[in-house]
DNA sequence: CAATATAAGTTTCTCCTGTAAACATGGAGG
DNA sequence: CCTCCATGTTTACAGGAGAAACTTATATTG
């Protein structure tokens, strides 16, 4: 049973306990002005080691961002199953899924989205934030060929549908869209707008 | 003649000037990475002459998002005055304007959103980003009026507009908006989209 | 108009960070 | 059993944030 040992020279997986505290460090602070050494001090490693595992500090948060996405695109695609027969229902549970997911991990989303997680600069970490914007592309393909959507450019399609997704997850972040209430309200409604749009 | 001057000991606007030194470093490198310390070499005083002006670091960069959204403000009034007489045609030059800023500016736009310019912390930032979305705001209470936009609460019709023009202003500048072509076609669809959704 | 208070700069100092290099350790394969 | 290598650790260094103490020009006041 390693687990009861102490501390033994080698960690077993260090890489996956920096990576979990800082997501901790993330969800606690909802920021990513931690410092590295600091990460490495609450993992009870030297503050060195994190570099055996990342090239450099911008490095482990786009893994993290990563991991963002990839949990992002299974909140989406659980809700949307769950969410009824429809497209349009469809499109409505993923996009609160997606809300919900900015709400419950602000720090995280705003990080999968900033500067400092360069998707230009990280060919895995584009590839999940490609997959995960996959999932609402498919559905909007699936909701034109069932003749639900207007059959308009897909790419206007997903533009307007991706900016207004990730538009209220943003506001909502940021309790802009929460005046008096907090509530879903605002936010279904707008997302009907935005369907009354979209469909035929 | 003082500007003739090499070096009076007092600078004369040392405070506008390490705002215009950091804007330039943020437009030029399109991220604020860069250092006080920096910001105080280029201007060419010493390293803790900033904090005569400014808090500290994070100070200084609330007040580059504070001007950020008075310009915003301006090139979004600009647009909308420019943009003829139909609610609908203020509405697509007034989100177009913003757009357009977001992508001559990315960095300023992005810090203008981000956690790093905190409004809960900064009246008068706050109240500038106020200002400007009351911009969007008052345009679509003058469209209730008149009976071009549909009677649904001012919040919700709010939040759909925000978050429309907000996200494709992220969008636009993370290059996601611009597959093959970076051209104004899919970003006016998407708001042609929102405007069928938002119209009587 | 001199004396001086004050705003605005500068120097110096401490603590901390990111990151490189050299060294240590212990488990896996010959 | 012995040696290699991935994974840790120690040590070292260049820079940054910000505080404190010191300096200088400008504005005020008797």
């Amino acid at each position: 049973m390693p687990e009861t040992k102490d501390r033994p020279y080698h960690h077993g997986d260090l890489r996956r306990a920096l990576i979990d505290t800082a997501l901790a460090m993330l969800a606690a602070d909802q920021n990513w002005a931690f410092t590295l050494r600091e990460v490495a001090r609450r993992t009870g490693v030297s503050h060195a080691a994190p570099y055996k595992h990342f090239r450099d500090r911008e490095s482990l948060l786009r893994e993290l961002a990563r991991i963002g996405f990839i949990r992002l695109g299974q909140a989406m695609t659980a809700a949307m199953s769950a969410g009824g027969a429809c497209v349009r229902e469809k499109f409505i549970a993923g996009a609160q899924a997606c809300i919900g997911f900015a709400l419950c991990n602000p720090g995280l989303y705003r990080l999968m989205f900033s500067a400092d997680a360069d998707k230009t600069a990280d060919r895995p970490l584009h590839d999940a934030a490609m997959e995960t914007f996959g999932i609402l592309l498919r559905l909007l393909q699936e909701g034109q060929i069932r003749g639900s959507f207007r059959p308009i450019a897909i790419n206007a399609l997903a533009a307007a549908s991706w900016a207004q997704v990730h538009g209220l997850a943003m506001l909502a972040i940021s309790g802009q869209l929460a005046e008096e209430k907090v509530g879903r309200e605002p936010v279904r409604a707008a997302l009907d707008v935005l369907l009354d749009g979209l469909c035929c």
